[in-house]
DNA sequence: ACAGGATCCTGGGGGC
DNA sequence: TGCCCCCAGGATCCTG
């Protein structure tokens, strides 16, 4: 499910709603997610108040003031809402905050790719993003920046912007979106990328997740926000599910096919191997 | 280095 | 109604 605007979304949400709270109790389903849940985090966060929440690429951070941070990864169905203590419990909910406010955050994920972990302190956070080497957020790259990694790989445009070592927070839906705003064909090689190009992408990803987040992200089937809301952004998708559709640009039909096992969708006309410009 | 495939899961939809 | 197959906003591991 979510990417970037959707992850952007749930913090947005959550921020008012679970900052200041202290969390008193957890409760954990028996079902693992993507990391165990360790019985030793339940009695280093218990107690703790929640200072900030953050983002940073998919990941979303909860900032206590132990100094410890509370990190989710929303996989293809996490769902991470705050919602009455009284609300009765969906299914597939794995773990439970008791707040202030006879308010609960909730961890609902139906495929259990999502994750949970807490570090000790940001320091151990930090070392973990190095680690997995995670790129930069997408809104803070300077104009140079894609060309310079583009030019160092033969991978095809697609898999690049889906590497969250080049960039933090593009997935299927907004790698799509993206290279249809800047007209660039998915499986070009990134490599024979020119300047050009590269700013209409670096510009097409801003524009394209800015309008989605004003959206509220994108809902496929699973994704709610922070307050169990739904996304707008899937109303105006151009390139992303709409193949056998009519191009919004040029009326050509347009095309999926399927790159590095995802399915992609672009205008065979207006997304040219061959580009002009 | 990199593409491709399988894997971790559950559920919805289509075809028969 | 049931069954089987394909598909899904992600990440990671293994092979060639």
């Amino acid at each position: 499910m979510p990417e970037l605007p959707e992850v952007e979304t749930v913090v947005r949400d959550l921020r008012p709603r679970v900052c200041g709270q202290r969390i008193d109790a957890i409760k954990t389903s028996k079902l693992p997610l993507r990391r165990e849940w360790s019985r030793n985090w339940n009695d280093a966060i218990v107690g703790s108040r929640i200072e900030e929440a953050s983002r940073r690429g998919k990941w979303i951070l909860f900032h206590l003031d132990s100094k410890a941070v509370l990190v989710f990864h929303l996989g293809m169905t996490g769902q991470l809402t705050v919602v009455p203590e009284m609300q009765s419990q969906l299914d597939h909910t794995h773990l439970i905050f008791n707040l202030g406010r006879a308010e609960q955050l909730r961890f609902r994920d139906i495929r259990r790719f999502g994750s949970v972990t807490l570090f000790h302190d940001s320091t151990a956070l930090d070392e973990f993003f190095q680690a997995s080497r995670l790129g930069p957020e997408p809104f803070q790259v300077d104009p140079s920046y894609w060309r310079e990694r583009m030019r160092r790989t033969k991978r095809c445009v697609k898999n690049v912007l889906l590497d969250q070592q080049v960039v933090a927070g593009v997935g299927n839906i907004y790698a799509d979106e993206s290279l249809f705003e800047a007209r660039l064909h998915p499986e070009l090689a990134a490599d024979r990328v020119n300047r050009q190009q590269a700013e209409r992408l670096r510009v097409a990803i801003e524009k394209v997740l800015t309008r989605a987040i004003e959206k509220r992200g994108s809902t496929i089937r699973n994704y709610v926000g922070g307050s169990g809301l739904s996304g707008e952004f899937q109303q105006e998708f151009q390139a992303y599910g709409r193949n056998g559709k009519p191009c919004v640009r040029c009326g050509e039909t347009i095309s999926r096919i399927v790159i590095g096992g995802r399915s992609t969708h672009f205008c065979p006309r207006c997304q040219r191997i061959r580009n002009r410009s």
